[in-house]
DNA sequence: CAAATTCCCATGATATCCCATAAGAACCCA
DNA sequence: TGGGTTCTTATGGGATATCATGGGAATTTG
């Protein structure tokens, strides 16, 4: 599986250390294994991605003008950006700036968005999931395998 | 990791001397080892890149007209460089014409933006990127494998 | 020789590794 | 289908290694 999927609770230890989803754990062995973990620009939680993104990001910047508003941005993202180790035991150690940012204590909820993950207090993830569920768009979601509309270049 | 990533804050001593974060330490040691530092033409901070990256700029001049402006502009890259060196502790030594530039004093901070970082006085740092993060345009930063419209194509 | 710089060592804090345990999931065989 | 066995996971705690930083000795430089 190449995307991370589906949702897990596990627990923060006094020493800020949760365990991976082996499932997600998995999806990373699949890429390059390494993990990177930045505040979400928009909602109270972590977006945990493939190394490989951030490639995809400094080389964006290098074709962009270096001192241009737009550059500024990526840079904060690369800049907000932590890699994180995997250690023997499927275990991260999540920094305080993590911690604080997406307000973690106890059980943080890992939840799998397909290319990415995000990680959030579980409390705090069991509102925003209910809010989302709750909308019509959710209700009214039909899937087909033709693009949507039009996003960028593609 | 061959990018330079995240942000770390450490202190310079009396003597100018401030730890390199360990994990550029490594992304130099993926290089060449060698670290040039330099102003910044734009902002009120220092540049770190690898030696590596200075021959690219010098292979860039090498392709342009010698008297173009634009030569002029990275050739004054070049004569404001300062190689460094990492001592066996990891730190090195800031002369004060760089401090000065970049108005150092005690903390300061270290923000990789990917191919390059930054070296900032911590306070300032703060301020700037607390102004880049409130942006409407870091707010909807969204990330895609597939290019964004143009920018280059590739 | 004086000032600056490099080298060396000590120390506390933090991160990493290693092992133990318990619960759950997958497996096997009757 | 049921019951037992083995693997995998998640989690706790302790030992070890790494890192940032302070201070002093030695060395260079002008």
């Amino acid at each position: 599986m190449a995307l991370f999927l589906s949702t897990h609770d596990n627990k923060m230890d006094t020493k800020g250390r949760v365990s991976v989803p082996a499932s997600f754990r998995k999806t990373l062995a699949r890429a390059d294994n390494g993990l990177i973990l930045y505040p979400s620009p928009d909602k109270k939680c972590l977006i945990g991605c493939t190394e490989e993104r951030m490639e995809f990001i400094a080389e964006t910047i290098d074709q962009m003008d270096q001192n241009s508003p737009e550059a500024a941005v990526y840079m904060q993202l690369m800049a907000s950006a932590h890699p994180v180790n995997i250690d023997a035991d499927g275990r991260i150690l999540l920094s305080t700036a993590l911690i604080e940012y997406a307000g973690l204590s106890g059980m943080v909820t890992f939840t799998g968005i397909g290319r990415d993950f995000q990680i959030w207090d579980a409390a705090h993830y069991a509102e925003y999931s209910a809010e989302i569920k709750s909308s019509d768009a959710y209700k009214n979601t039909q899937i087909r395998m033709s693009k949507p509309a039009q996003k960028g270049g593609g």
